[in-house]
DNA sequence: TCCTAATAGCTAGGTTGCTAACTATTGCTT
DNA sequence: AAGCAATAGTTAGCAACCTAGCTATTAGGA
């Protein structure tokens, strides 16, 4: 109620939902698409993979945070990732708790053609908005994120 | 490339995409929560189920296509649904192929109890945005999802 | 009339998400 | 120094997503 707005009436609300659902199914669908054919990464696996371009070595809490996954999720996800060649883990000398994952030199490589060609991607899919535009979506989608989660 | 933007900078495309992610990250959270303590249905079952509230019988497709989901995903749930007494399934008789789902009475009387709630629920929410706000979210979530599929 | 194509759904098996319950360290507190 | 709480991962098992491949019915020609 941070201000007095009046409530939407419920032909406004379907379309608000409407809307979120469909970006929701859009990027859901996105990520649900099989792993890239030239470098056999999925989408979930590149954005849990994305934070080892820059670091060379993290924990596995780390990488489920950046995937905002859970810790299982992650340990699953990186146990497959090991078989297929593309991580290496090993616990850390410091802390006998953690799990360290690092990429492998092949996988080190297939994410960063992954990664180069998504964001030339995404450069070029957002120029469908004007500047203006483009900071009032991020704008608008930030006020987004809180109005969804009081939804529940 | 209908207007000749210039393509956005690097921070910039990280700021829409973070943005984006986040709405996406806090809808997922919403739909893998588990099934509301009151009416014991997941969000996922309410999106499929909804159609129903308005039509006596739909065929399993219907339902499918409600939920922006695949047939058999449709088909387990609707089985799941079927042995929770939620639902009731039989074969069309005018075509042979069509499954017609239907509520039971008391699968009936939770899912329209559940969607009062979250009607109350978004109207609430949605005023956090003005009437201004809300026609451009509305327009600009719209034409966001050409956007994503383009990044696939 | 058949034969083929299209339609509707189910089964099987894989990935990505979760929580609950467990093990193994580490660290704190007495 | 002992013991307990906190932290980090794993395992196990469930829900919700997918594609591929199957069966059965319907519909539309040759």
């Amino acid at each position: 109620m941070t201000p007095g707005n009046k409530s939407p009436n419920p032909a406004e609300v379907d379309e608000l939902v409407q809307a979120a659902d469909a970006v929701f199914f859009a990027m859901r669908k996105a990520r649900s698409a099989g792993a890239d054919r030239d470098a056999g990464l999925s989408l979930p696996q590149v954005t849990m993979l994305e934070p080892l371009a820059a670091e060379p070595e993290l924990p596995v809490g780390r990488l489920a945070a950046a995937a905002d996954v859970s810790i299982p999720t992650a340990t699953r996800m990186l146990q497959q990732l090991e078989g297929a060649g593309v991580v290496a883990r090993r616990r850390s000398p410091e802390d006998e708790r953690k799990v360290l994952v690092a990429l492998t030199p092949d996988g080190h490589e297939r994410l960063a053609r992954l990664l180069a060609g998504r964001r030339a991607r995404q450069a070029e899919a957002f120029e469908a908005f004007s500047p203006a535009e483009r900071r009032q979506l991020v704008a608008l989608l930030r006020r987004l994120v809180p109005v969804i989660d009081s939804i529940g």
